[in-house]
DNA sequence: CACACTCTGAAAAATAATTGACAGACTCGC
DNA sequence: GCGAGTCTGTCAATTATTTTTCAGAGTGTG
């Protein structure tokens, strides 16, 4: 169904709806909006231009673009959205999806989403996390990958992420008939990031166990029941997996992950982003962009 | 810093404490304040003067006693009120890792991504959800599923997922000049599943709009700015991805997948379990070939 | 009942915000 | 390259809002 919402709706569906009608700079006054929604704009005009770093017609063609006469018919409705948010029942989950049970699938899948990574996060020992991103900011040492069955895909993901970070990271090839040679060209100092949730493959324990034989520093990052990989490794993480359903959530791995690069990145933000206005730049070259910034 | 805000605390606060010494009139003031709290505090001070049905001096009285020079800081200080209050309750910063300064990249991600979550699962339209997840249940269609150059990894654990529930899911092939096969073999009713954030891609616009005009259903999972592929797509979900880092988050993607993921998984049920049972024995028995673990 | 005192709102003055008109900058198509 | 068209900020006019001033009304006291 649905694309007949257009006319009416929240501001914020609206700012959503009309994103892709908007000109650059109404694109930058639109982020801001929605990154310090609601309250960027109860402020005057003026003040949120400059917040924005637009000119306050800028505001004023948007806010006309999103239906309204004038800024302040902008932000009578706005405060019409903050009260009726305010007034639900705001201690628990009335921000998840209204209209639905509190016993769809959505609202208990959210729940625990949340919950995992609320624990997931509390649970880091930030001095060890703090060690563990050191090193892998440490452009000398080569960065390994491996997942397993599940697990590759966030395997892939933090090597492609990382790998425009800093130089010198790659996957393990999936197939462990081909882990030999690569453990082969291991030097001591390397780094081997493993995924090992529940079904723990003996295969990957055998990985770790030879990568660690070989000076190669391990960094695990696993469930709340540890993989016995821990025995080999020099740090380690646990992320909370579960979920209503009959699988594991990879979502707390998700943000382990990002953490990890976030810290990273900050690191040696220098190199990192000389490496990114490269990387952009011969991604510019290869392929046609649509215009518009990012 | 010399002199006011001697009394602090909240807004709410400061009325109940003062309002002893009030004049009558400014009761009245007073009164209406906290019936309406906080959103009456956001209108200007003539509307709310005339709301109250007081007089616009009374009310600069009441708020200069409250320790504030002016309305207009009176009202800054009531944004920051309220946008502490439209924060998600668990991102309440005492729940992160202690022992580390708010500052810390840790902390700083965990908020950005707890938001973000919220944010994304709050947005979402349960009609359509649910209509979505339907969809991917009936097994007599197809489903494809592609990625760009970030996203390919999710769409990749989409692949991997979805498929141990259901038969019929593939990955596209990741060069663009693979796809206009691919696309020959889709028949109308089939579904395909396209990741598109940011820099969107040229191609995979393309994509979209031939697989849309063969018949086939396309859902598109994207950021809040809403790839243009949305005018193609049947349904359209988008999460928030902004974090305090060079690049973006794809943690609430992750979150839009399982929960689909969750949603499809429960529909069909019986014969989920079926698959994952069989899947299961089946790599108990490659692996035992591999030589087995107990 | 006058006096001192406080409280209150009308109106004016000062300040700030909103909006429209315009011109330079930029992009796109040719 | 060049013109048509679009975008965007500067500026000024208009409008609204905040703040000050002040006089009258109310209150309690001696």
């Amino acid at each position: 169904m649905s694309q007949e919402h257009e006319a009416a709706g929240t501001i914020e569906d609206r700012l959503m709806q009309r994103f892709g009608t908007l000109t650059p700079t109404e694109r930058l006054l639109a982020g801001h909006l929605t990154r310090n929604f609601p309250v960027a704009g109860l402020a005057s005009m003026t003040y949120l231009a400059k917040e924005a770093g637009v000119s306050t017609p800028t505001v004023l063609r948007l806010v006309q673009k999103l239906g309204f006469r004038g800024y302040p018919e902008f932000q009578a409705q706005l405060r019409n959205e903050i009260e009726a948010r305010l007034e639900s029942p705001l201690s628990k989950h009335a921000r998840w999806t209204d209209g639905v049970p509190q016993t769809h699938i959505l609202n208990r899948f959210a729940d625990a989403v949340l919950a995992n990574l609320t624990r997931t996060l509390s649970r880091i020992d930030h001095a060890d996390f703090d060690a563990c991103a050191e090193m892998l900011a440490d452009p000398k040492r080569r960065v390994l990958v491996t997942g397993g069955r599940i697990t590759h895909a966030l395997a892939d993901y933090l090597v492609t992420q990382l790998g425009i970070v800093r130089p010198g990271v790659s996957a393990l090839p999936s197939q462990s008939s081909a882990w030999p040679s690569a453990l082969l060209e291991m030097r001591p100092g390397d780094v081997l990031i493993v995924f090992d949730i529940r079904r723990y493959e003996r295969a990957t324990l055998q990985l770790a166990e030879m990568a660690a034989e070989r000076g190669a520093e391990v960094v695990l990052i696993t469930d709340p029941w540890i993989s016995p990989i821990s025995a080999y490794a020099r740090f380690r993480f646990a992320a909370q997996i579960e979920v209503p359903s009959a699988w594991d959530s990879s979502t707390a791995l998700m943000v382990l992950i990002e953490t990890l690069l976030a810290a990273v990145q900050e690191l040696n933000w220098p190199q990192a982003q000389d490496r990114m206005t490269r990387l952009e730049a011969l991604y510019e070259r290869a392929s046609m962009f649509r215009r518009g910034k990012g």
